[in-house]
DNA sequence: ATGGCGGCTCGCAGCCGA
């Protein structure tokens, strides 16, 4: 089973590029994020021609996530349970005994910022529900947009991005929180290519120049880890016309 | 040097992402 994570920055204009994937034998399990769509306004047609079911919670211009799938989705969770966030950020969902937590945690703007102070809490309520998931679900994979670089080799330039927004303490404590309860980063499970990123800044080449961010991530539980046999990023994703600003994570399950 | 690109919207300028 391959699981994979993809931040579309508005799904209505990667539809080609999703469906392109799909067709050339797309993950059998796939989060996306930064859907930008209103539920009433999904693709779900267009899905469903590519052979996938879905499953979506999204808003008008931001956020927004949703989970396709080439067999159906059991126990479908929307949102953090007992966290009333108006903000479109989680969707989870259980495949084959293993339960897919689809998530779009906040950028966070600047350290200075509110919005980093919702990251910081944001990131507070996630962990104590994954917390719980974990008891329910052993088998269980954690992937999305985390908008953290948990480490200096996940940075172009880690001196400039020193104590920035992805970078800072707090954010990265928060993602070996994470960590702690027992998941493993499925990409450096597996020796990788030195500036293995995915995410690069749509402005000053960034792309071209090789200069970006390791900020998507698929963890896995320490019961589902062993069974996973590969974790890659797909850079040629961001190679495309008109491409996401991201790459989709893909990791292969041995199910 | 806080820009830059690209997406969005009760659009034609301003917000947001990361």
């Amino acid at each position: 089973m391959k699981i994979a994570t993809w931040n579309v920055n508005s799904l209505k204009v990667r539809l080609p590029h999703l469906q392109e994937w799909l067709a050339a034998g797309g993950p059998d399990v796939l989060c996306l994020q930064e859907t930008k769509t209103e539920d009433g306004k999904f693709c779900v047609p267009e899905i469903e021609a590519s052979g996938y079911r879905c499953c979506y919670s999204g808003q008008k211009t931001y956020n927004g996530v949703a989970i396709l799938s080439r067999e159906p989705a059991a126990d479908v969770q929307i949102g953090i349970p007992g966290y009333d966030d108006p903000q479109r950020r989680v969707i989870a969902a259980t495949f084959a005994g293993v339960r897919v937590v689809c998530v779009y945690i906040p950028n966070g703007e600047s350290v200075t910022s509110e919005k980093y102070k919702y990251k910081l809490a944001w990131l507070e309520k996630l962990t104590a529900w994954i917390e719980t998931q974990l008891r329910t679900y052993p088998k269980l994979a954690l992937l999305g947009d985390y908008n953290i670089a948990p480490d200096d080799r996940d940075v172009y330039d880690p001196k400039a991005w020193e104590g920035q927004v992805l970078c800072s303490e707090p954010e990265r404590q928060a993602f070996q929180r994470l960590i702690g309860l027992g998941l493993v980063d499925s990409f450096r499970m597996f020796e990788q290519p030195e500036k293995s990123y995915t995410w690069w800044d749509y402005r000053m080449n960034m792309f071209k120049r090789k200069l970006g961010m390791r900020i998507d991530h698929i963890l896995l539980s320490t019961e589902l880890a062993p069974s996973c046999r590969s974790c890659v990023i797909d850079k040629d994703m961001r190679a495309k016309e008109r491409p996401s600003d991201h790459a989709p994570v893909t990791a292969e399950l041995a199910l």
